[in-house]
DNA sequence: TAATTTGGGGTACTGAGTGCCATTGCGAGG
DNA sequence: CCTCGCAATGGCACTCAGTACCCCAAATTA
């Protein structure tokens, strides 16, 4: 009951069990039958609470599947407040982005599990862009601020933060789609030299990657130019 | 009824009256009462049509701030799609973000109204996300495979395409909030260059074979709207 | 004229999310 | 022991977005 409380630097009151219950009976159904398939009702019967309840957790069926999202971009922005202003506000992104990393590192089936929902479930993609977006937009408060002197510095603090947010979210994915396999850290951290070395200093990128062929199944209406509906797929799928 | 179709390039059955007419409904009452304050059966009862009808053209509340973005989608796409092989892709996409700027230009009055809709309401700001998004995946598949050389191209591409758009949007966000005030071609302009010269001229051509392994196959009724099509290939795709 | 197609309307339903209130559990003070 | 908060929870009832199904009208075709 009470050895529960692990991650304090969430910042957040803990809820026990309920919580808890609540995302493990979610996550649970959503894998066996699917998110769309599965009701409010079905959740709370699963974890055996009332309705209610579950709305006082969480706001909506979407963020069970990001529950701990919010204590991660508190810690980050914490970790922007305490940055050094004399240090190099690039690598202090880099490191921030390193942070969430590190939350999605620590439970990779959670996190496998999580990205094959989002994956296929266009309600919990837009969810994650909004949760993404966050942070990115703390990234870009960060560099913002430290590059006020500059003529530019607004746009280049949103460039630089987009930049970081894509390396990390890349590198990322492409672990997630291996099924949690492999350094994520070492990963993630030559993706980021390779944005941070962009803006910093020196030069010396290079990541391995392979490409992947994919299937495209275009489906568009009779009589119209063909040609165009064609393009606009593949634009919508290269996840 | 067979001069109604004329911007071939939208690749969308026409509606004349009654998509606008809803567009427009709606438009007076979220700028009149609020977005969330204003029910379906409030546009239609202002548009004067039934309340089936919305559905029929927007698959949601949400989609009717945005009419004509898959049209401008396709655009894009197809812009993408017929750039030379030979030229730098950096410059391609951002004559891409370019396009998609001037469907912006093209009515600043409605763009600023929509802009003060989505700036404070989260619902809309999430659904603009994912519209943004799937802009920004044309972008990345177009480098993607221009990149398909390098041992990093997904990577890069990814990191250019995030850039594009952050830069973009910086200046169009910038515009939009003066009011529409302003040469934002220009400053667009100015701002995809500052993106453009960090990454242009590194490119390792070497062409990619081709992006003709994939299948394409194109299955639907006549009618059909253009969100629908768009929405029934990406769950084909398991985008 | 009857059958079919196409676009739109109407009704009823599911399910997410909210407001309100009753209930339960619990610590503090009598 | 009782009771007064007090916070957490459960139980309705409600609004509204979105969907399925059926109907109707006009146009087309046999």
């Amino acid at each position: 009951m009470s050895e529960v409380r692990k991650q304090d630097q969430a910042a957040a009151v803990e809820k026990p069990t309920m919580r808890d219950a609540l995302v493990t009976a979610a996550f649970r159904l959503f894998m066996e039958r699917g998110f769309e398939q599965t009701t409010i009702d079905d959740i709370v019967a699963e974890a055996g609470v009332g309705r209610r309840s579950f709305f006082r957790h969480f706001p909506s069926k979407e963020d069970v599947v990001f529950p701990d999202h919010d204590g991660c971009l508190a810690e980050m922005t914490a970790f922007l407040q305490d940055a050094d202003d004399a240090g190099d506000p690039v690598e202090q992104v880099c490191d921030a982005a390193r942070l969430v990393l590190r939350a999605y590192a620590v439970n990779p089936a959670f996190s496998v599990q999580r990205y094959l929902l989002t994956k296929k479930v266009p309600n919990l993609r837009a969810h994650e862009l909004s949760v993404v977006w966050r942070y990115e937009r703390a990234l870009a408060a960060h560099l913002r601020a430290r590059y006020a002197a500059r003529a530019d510095g607004a746009l280049r603090a949103d460039v630089i933060a987009a930049a970081v947010v894509a390396a990390h979210n890349h590198t990322l994915r492409t672990w997630l789609r291996s099924g949690g396999e492999g350094d994520v850290t070492a990963a993630v951290g030559q993706a980021l030299s390779f944005v941070a070395e962009t803006w910093s200093g020196s030069q010396a990128p290079s990541a391995p990657e392979s490409q992947d062929d994919e299937v495209v199944v275009v489906v568009a209406r009779r009589g119209t130019p063909m040609w165009r509906v064609v393009r606009g797929v593949e634009a919508a799928l290269d996840v």
